[in-house]
DNA sequence: AATAAATGGTTAACATTGTAAACCATTTAC
DNA sequence: GTAAATGGTTTACAATGTTAACCATTTATT
């Protein structure tokens, strides 16, 4: 009965944005089903990119994030058997994450999927609007860190 | 040291909207501290726009959720004095919410909140920008949830 | 060289959020 | 009148965000 109100609400946008991102990440994992493991796909990625010499804390960075979480995904990817943890020799408290055989076996088709889901997600787009969007979304992630700390 | 090799990866759109939707909230939350909640604002707005008339199951529907999650936000509204739960007398398994003057005194300041974070972060949009990114937004949304059964 | 401060990582604790199952009261359908 | 469906609640558990405290190691200061 009637959600023909809600138009005069000026607010879905953050909504939206969330919405959107957590669809993106069930379209993903459902696509990636078949692994044994449901989330941690990208840092998987970024680890491939600096193989052999990303720590933790580089990783949390990349990823947006703290520490704590990152040990959780380290954790987790490497109970999975996807990831290990390898001191360094230079400096001993850090660790190097190395991606293990079963993670490489793996990541074509994580790469494959996330190539996939973007077309499916961009269908319809002509490549200039998929442009203006990108502009779009980055204007806005600007606007945003700019004044999350005035306040 | 070095965020340059993630460029070449294919994924930061699910993330990405994580992030904005993520960030958004926070600047919510930030311009409205002074307030004792400090979520479900949103849903505010939803049941003053059907004042009086609204249940928690057409609650779930707006705001794209079950009904688990609204029991949730419902009693935290409640406990902080911003709702109430009334029997309907037609149907008496369902409980119109409605708001308490304590909520119609905060919600002109929480919408003008919405519009001010939108503002914010639309800041330096034209005008048919915002309309392409709606519309692109829309697009992608359909995409999503077009796809989101088909696998 | 000795101590203090900073850093990388870990652990613990707590609140929030998502998800599913079971349940009660009431209403609707047969 | 019984069975099924509906609106709402409760319980449980896993995932996520956030904060603080902690250990080992490295760097800076004296």
């Amino acid at each position: 009965m009637s959600t023909n109100l809600q138009l005069k609400v000026e607010q879905p946008l953050g909504r939206m944005f969330s919405f959107l991102g957590k669809g993106y990440l069930h379209l993903l994992r459902s696509k990636l089903q078949h692994l044994d493991i449901d989330r941690n796909y990208f840092a998987l990625v970024l680890i491939e990119c600096h193989e052999g010499e990303i720590t933790q804390q580089e990783l949390a960075l990349l990823l947006d994030t703290d520490k704590v979480s990152i040990v959780r995904v380290v954790d987790y990817l490497s109970v999975k058997g996807y990831v290990q943890r390898v001191q360094k020799t230079d400096d001993r408290r850090k660790h190097s994450l190395i991606l293990t055989d079963k993670a490489k076996m793996a990541l074509p088709e994580i790469k494959k999927s996330f190539s996939e889901i973007n077309e499916v997600v961009l269908n319809g787009f002509r490549s200039s609007q998929t442009a203006e969007l990108t502009e779009a979304i980055n204007k806005i992630k600007s606007n945003l860190t700019g004044n999350i700390h005035t306040l």
